[in-house]
DNA sequence: ACATTTATTTTTACGGTGTAAAGATTGTAG
DNA sequence: CTACAATCTTTACACCGTAAAAATAAATGT
């Protein structure tokens, strides 16, 4: 019997390692053709393997692309924490940082964040979309605890800070992705992350 | 010549019209499936011709989602303005108010909200979309306009107001949309509005 | 009034999609 | 070396959007 535990440990048959090929593969025609124009057969052709052998791997499209989305989640959180860690010890900071960090990722994974976010395609009910959506929340609950000085998630007051600093960070993040604010092409290169930071610090008042 | 003046003015042959019934069937079928369980077919079905006879009153299916669209963003403005106007004479409250409508029309039309923002199967350099649009974007500018005193569109700090409180209240609609703060229902009923007021406020301090 | 033209709709057809089922192939176990 | 089980391919089916041709009905010109 194959090697073929649950953790990623699946052995070479035929083709190597076909899942994660596929996954390789599914990252890419995303990114080239959008949520909107992903294609399973496309992600078959580019294995190099026939339009049915997916199956055996991923329950269908839309599992396939739920373990892509997790895989998003975790990298989404790296580019949070990665902002956090160039930033001086000051709780607001960071979690400016954490903002900052979101619309990194979105700017730079554009096709693969409308995926983590569109929840049509995704299933966050299963693992490992579950957990690795989970450990990207607590990034933001974590930066609003040190902020504040409590958990957030006990009190109305404190979920409203959650609330606010989420939103403002997604909807910016999705509205720069969707070229809705074309007039921030007024906005100089190297004055962008000061303007988007100006943005991100109104979420949480000074005066909480 | 059959009576076929550019606005609308559509008379009837074998259907009646035909066009207006393909719009109302879109939302129907919109509203049911989702953005991406819409299809032409059952649109088609729904209004009771054939799969092909939408093609002889919209290019293609995308077409027709943009026509929905542009209909989707006059109701959306309607939906701020009336929230405007149930508010007091004070520029801020205004502002709040058009975000409250804001988050009103994409809660009680999900899946057009979804549509409208989507800009996959929408095309906003033709009309009517374009024009609709822009009104839509207008009352925000507007909006903005009272509170600071001046059009926010001709300098960084005054986009920076139309960039977060839009943002604030997009991300907020496309969050609660997609059930992604699901601790909101700690919110009591009555406390709902306020609650999202507060932080709709944020997005534009009071010491600008 | 009647033939002609034009607008509208249906029928037919084609390439593409996801996925289910059956057949072929290959690594592993006994 | 045989049998089995995992993997992949082939085939098939029901959908989809849309283009082209055929059919139908309204409007027009004489």
């Amino acid at each position: 019997m194959p090697v073929n535990e649950a953790a990623g440990g699946k052995s070479a048959y035929h083709h190597g390692d076909l899942r994660k090929a596929l996954l390789d593969a599914a990252e890419e025609e995303l990114a080239e053709k959008g949520v909107e124009g992903f294609t399973l057969r496309g992600c078959a052709k580019r294995a190099g393997v026939s339009h049915a052998a997916p199956a055996h791997h991923f329950r269908d499209a839309n599992a396939l692309l739920s373990e892509l989305a997790s895989e998003g989640f975790t990298r989404f959180s790296a580019a949070m924490r990665s902002r956090q860690a160039s930033v001086a010890n000051d709780p607001r900071a960071a979690l400016v940082g954490a903002g900052l960090g979101y619309i990194d990722f979105a700017r730079a994974n554009p096709a693969l964040f409308r995926l983590m976010f569109s929840s049509y395609r995704t299933n966050f009910d299963r693992e490992p979309l579950h957990s690795s959506a989970n450990v990207a929340f607590g990034i933001l609950v974590e930066s609003i605890t040190s902020t504040i000085g409590r958990n957030p998630m006990d009190d109305l007051a404190g979920m409203q800070h959650v609330a606010a600093a989420w939103s403002m960070a997604h909807g910016l993040a999705d509205l720069l992705l969707s070229n809705k604010m074309p007039f921030l092409a007024a906005v100089a290169e190297q004055d962008v992350e000061a303007f988007l930071a100006g943005i991100i610090t109104r979420a949480v008042p000074s005066d909480f």
